[in-house]
DNA sequence: GTCTACTATGCAAAATGTTGCATATCAATG
DNA sequence: CATTGATATGCAACATTTTGCATAGTAGAC
């Protein structure tokens, strides 16, 4: 049930339509959780049915009209609540890694490759994240308590990203020394 | 179907049984892809349908006989060419994260001790990671082929693990200075 | 005016993953 | 000889996620 959580988490302090969610879940709250618009409709209105969201229609012009959704109460109270169960150690799962495994000098190269797409994609990401923090996040002491959990998750995001940046470099080294001579 | 894959990939330098490869998937492999026995039992029959695996029943004594399987010609050649398959970036799931954002005065002590509890699991898997990297991989680029890939996949954990270490301990200091007086 | 792109929501089927249960052999402990 | 624990395999139900498709309004480019 946690995509639900996490929905309700990104409505906390904004009310949202369910395009609006997925725009947000490719940024913000979706670097640390990710869905796809029909997950997002799908759980949307489920969390309807349960009367933790609430639903009106917002009509626009120059678009089609839009669904917005905000917490009920009894949503914000389940929130809470789940905030307090325990959590399991995720379960890490990346093709990238089962396919070094299989590492052979004929695809060597493409290791490489996939590699360097990686370390573009975290470039920019890591881009974005400093960004973010600069503008909104440089006293960490100093921010309200919400923002201080906000902050951490960030900060993650960025140390993890900094790491993976180095391994991508060690990595492109070592796959450098694979070479059909000593196989 | 990658995990059909991260099972073959096992499956490459020793034949297993389900038993044997769902511990494996506890330590190893499994440090990147997880899989409970029930997902590894189905799994296995759909690729010994696809004759990507042969199995054979071996009897045993003092236990239950097992249902060896090994990797057959074709089922090598459909691993060999997933590998050249384009991989897309994972989608990072994490509860921990998303509770981060809920961060209140009230359940600030709560996370701080799920940051406990994860700061110790991860002290735990960097003991093993090390132990491993030491006894095995201590020149890494006088490895052949594969175990060069083997020791990336290891080298990313180690770096993550000691970065997410790192984390933790600026997380239990920021989630310190929460508390009622300065809500 | 037609094509492309963005906004906006949704259904249905298939694949994947989780949870709970069921069964059975054998060894060691008490 | 009953219980516990490790070994060993599996079914069935359920939940979640992915994939592909479908629809529709509006804006801007050409």
């Amino acid at each position: 049930m946690a995509l639900g959580h996490a929905i309700m988490t990104a409505l906390l302090e904004d009310d949202l339509s369910g395009y609006e969610l997925a725009k947000d879940f490719e940024t913000s709250l979706g670097f640390f959780w990710q869905a796809s618009h029909q997950q997002i409709y799908q759980e949307l209105r489920k969390l309807s049915d349960k009367h933790w969201l609430s639903k009106r229609e917002v009509t626009q012009r120059g678009k089609p009209n839009k669904i917005v959704y905000g917490m009920t109460k009894s949503g914000r109270e389940a929130l809470a609540q789940w905030v307090f169960t325990s959590t399991r150690t995720q379960a890490a799962k990346d093709d990238l890694l089962v396919k070094l495994y299989n590492l052979e000098v004929d695809n060597a190269a493409h290791m490489a490759s996939e590699v360097t797409a990686r370390r573009e994609e975290m470039m920019q990401r890591l881009y974005l994240y400093e960004k973010i923090r600069r503008r909104h996040y440089s006293v960490p002491e100093l921010l309200p308590t919400r923002r201080k959990g906000v902050y951490l998750a960030l900060a993650l995001g960025i140390h993890q990203g900094e790491q993976f940046l180095a391994w991508c470099d060690e990595a492109l080294d070592l796959l450098g020394t694979v070479n059909p001579g000593n196989a």
